[in-house]
DNA sequence: CGATTCTTTGAAAACAGTCAATCTGTGTGG
DNA sequence: CCACACAGATTGACTGTTTTCAAAGAATCG
């Protein structure tokens, strides 16, 4: 797995071999099974993670036990927790994995040291973190200005290869609606 | 108005004369009167905006005309639009200014030069990213998991210097909901 | 196969949006 | 200083959308 993130790295940049052993050194490689927490509410996140393979979230549960996905990672995204990661902060959010995974965790202090010695990963970094943004601010338009059957349609054209993946309940909760409004809005769509 | 700028950069970082020279260089001093543009749907957008004085909003205007706000930038904020930035796309949003203004324009190329040159506004500028991403995240957070009355007071929490500066209609748009339906949450909530 | 998870359905209630009218406060020009 | 225009806020009646709750059906996993 750590292969897989050798890949996607030199897709996006040109490495050495020392540069490669450098970030072998501190990559840790884990694996997760189907509904296996990586983290959770309350802890203290101190990595950061590329998914190699499988499907990970990252959600609230609110006082109602309610969930609320606020991200989808599957393979070859980043996720963890940028809040509690920068601030040191114990998060209010869990990730688990939807489907079995791998990942490549590596602790913040490690990583921060890579990315003064190899700055074009510091580059990389920054582009992923700028392009992060504006997909979260894209996100926050359609939040505040479509209804929910076009929050859907949105949704399905900007998530093609995860929709199939995951249960309808997680994408009405990825968007902010109930499962059933969600059913109701597919029954009127094919209706059309 | 200059100075505001240079104020604001030397509370984050130290800066010598001569790079405040090269930033001064670059730097060009605007005034917005009420209500004035300083961008326009469908323009390609090539600068980093310091708001000396006032405040800014932007927004997208939908096919029925509605405003829908997506940022408010008071004093001591950056705006601008990133993904235009960043693609060099038209834009899809308007900049205008909700009081008179004082802004520093900063062209890209030449921000990026400064970036450079100077290390620590590179790294100043990354710690703003950061953070505005995160500022995003618990904006959707927001969105997907809250009523519409505890948007509101989220936002009261959030920005209690701006909910005075600004007319109430702007903060129902910002939040997503109809004035309206803003008038209504406030009685009930005086209410009890 | 059995258990669990997920989806769908129905009926009622809560919530939010629309439209049109009125009210309020502010600022401008005569 | 007043009258007027204008932008914003509020109200009411109505419509439409979304949630809630409970139950039943379908699909999936081990």
């Amino acid at each position: 797995m750590f292969d897989f993130f050798i890949k996607y790295l030199q897709d996006k940049i040109s490495l050495s071999k020392e540069e490669i052993e450098m970030i072998h050194d501190v990559a840790i490689e884990k694996k997760l099974r189907r509904k296996q927490y990586l983290l959770q509410q309350g802890d203290i996140w101190k990595y950061n993670v590329f998914v190699s393979s499988g499907l990970l979230k990252t959600f609230s549960i609110d006082n109602e036990g309610k969930e609320h996905i606020m991200n989808l990672s599957p393979e070859n995204y980043w996720t963890g927790d940028r809040a509690s990661l920068m601030t040191g902060k114990p998060t209010q959010f869990n990730i688990d994995a939807i489907e079995n995974s791998e990942i490549i965790l590596i602790e913040k202090t490690n990583f921060e040291n890579l990315c003064k010695k190899i700055p074009q990963l510091n580059d990389l970094v920054n582009a992923i973190l700028q392009k992060s943004f504006i997909v979260s601010q894209d996100r926050i338009h359609s939040q505040i200005s479509l209804s929910a059957e076009e929050k859907y349609q949105d949704f399905l054209k900007k998530f093609p290869t995860i929709t199939n993946r995951i249960p309808q309940h997680m994408i009405a909760s990825y968007i902010g609606i109930t499962p059933e409004t969600l059913t109701r809005i597919r029954r009127n769509a094919t209706k059309k």
